[in-house]
DNA sequence: CGTCAACTTGACTCAGGTCAACCGGTGTGG
DNA sequence: CCACACCGGTTGACCTGAGTCAAGTTGACG
């Protein structure tokens, strides 16, 4: 046992035993498979609340899957401003940004004590060269990153505070519900002026909002505890029609 | 010689002769392997102004590089609000945002008579697994958009109007410098509605900094024709110091 | 109990949206 | 060949959603 972020060896979950294995990389992978893939990937002993996976302008050499708690990620300017560029949850990869310039264009923080699979790159690289699955399932995640992205950004040119926020709890509730948890009452991890920053909304008016959205009868908000009470009140602020599949479409947004 | 978006051969240039190659996914491949990149290239004959390359919804199967001319992607509502998500200039890939779903999540179409090259996606990632280089290049250029959407979510979060068309300004002038064209002197094959679209600004404030922009001396518009005049305030501007390096950074921006 | 950070609330401001009128180029059909 | 419509762009007047500033309040923690 060691100091550091050493790893502490393959001891307990293998990725085939993670509950996490049907949101995360060895989607669809045969038992054969996630065995070479459990070989590469290194976990290493739980991140605290505050504390940095990665820091801009570090060089890359892994990508992250989060195991337990939560992540977010952010880039900073010279002038100090701060924009979070995402919400990491438990299944979620980290660091794809990366891949291009081999250096991280951005820092991921831990939210709370967090735990994430080490996925060196190299070695994903070359395993994914073997294992077709493996390469599909990559792609595809990197595709939904994007599609992501592009949804988010629809949001903020077109949407109005209130929409944005209503998406937004969306998601986390979509999010929560994949992993089999409630989709209508969930603890978020982060600050509202995290929320509120992701959004491109001042804190003042994220507080404007809850408050709005509870006189309405939309939420419950004690704290970071949130009670969804009106998801379909939600989903037509939020411009998705009550039918639509909750798990493609809009609500892949991050 | 048939109708339709029928193949045409592969007679004329193959990727080995093509001028983008090294901006495209040949990049940094060998000529064997461009060989065998070149073999699964469709080549279609261009598309007409207007035409569509895919339409939202549509089945995903190729993914596709521009060769000449240009394209926007943009998204739709059912209210038929409309969101563009990128402008596409040679040597660009577009299509990326549909291997998640197998389903384009958004629309792409020609806004010039345009060329494309066919990659069909299934033998592309059968080849990217023989090919190591194939694949990290294929991986580059997606981690290259996710951190491009992310460049421009920050811009939308936290950027002025103004700022926003100076980020947009320059990274049309280094996509052009990259090709080997003036970054100071282009023509712009959209409109500016469209440009203020994808700014999420309206055509009203589009033409209003256009004015303020010539005003300064910061640029010359006449009509679609742009000619910068000071690179050095635009940086300013966007918020790029004068010696930051303009291909990397947030001028990867799409 | 004091401190500090997260959150609220209210008052005021302003960037950029909206609405309406108008201009000039271009395509079209009589 | 001309009249008309249409589209992209421009300009002005006005309005409003959300940012900013300032002053609390609450709650966690040493």
């Amino acid at each position: 046992m060691t100091t550091g972020g050493v790893q502490i060896g393959k001891l307990q979950q293998a990725c085939s035993h993670c509950g996490l294995n049907q949101l995360c990389l060895p989607m669809s992978l045969n038992e054969a498979d996630i065995r070479q893939l459990d070989e590469i990937v290194e976990r290493r002993r739980p991140l605290e609340r505050g504390a940095h996976l990665y820091r801009f302008g570090e060089r890359f050499s892994a990508i992250y899957a989060v195991r337990s708690g939560s992540l977010k990620t952010y880039t900073s300017t010279e002038e100090g401003e701060e924009q979070v560029t995402g919400f990491h949850l438990p299944g979620e990869l980290v660091g794809l940004d990366a891949i291009n310039s081999w250096e991280h264009p951005c820092s991921a923080r831990a939210l709370e004590t967090t735990s994430v699979c080490v996925l060196p790159f190299e070695q994903l690289e070359n395993l994914a060269g073997h294992i077709p699955g493996l390469q599909r399932q990559l792609l595809r995640l990197m595709s939904r990153e994007i599609f992501a992205d592009q949804q988010m950004l629809f949001a903020m040119a077109r949407r109005s505070a209130e929409e944005r926020l209503a998406m937004l709890l969306l998601s986390f509730s979509n999010r929560f519900e994949r992993r089999g948890l409630s989709p209508t009452r969930f603890r978020l991890s982060m600050a509202r002026s995290e929320l509120g920053n992701y959004l491109g909304l001042a804190p003042e008016t994220m507080s404007r909002l809850f408050r709005r959205f509870s006189d309405q009868g939309w939420l419950k908000a004690e704290g970071r505890e949130i009670s969804l009470l009106d998801l379909p009140a939600l989903r037509a602020l939020a411009g998705q029609s009550e039918d639509e599949a909750p798990c493609e479409g809009p609500a892949a947004l991050r």
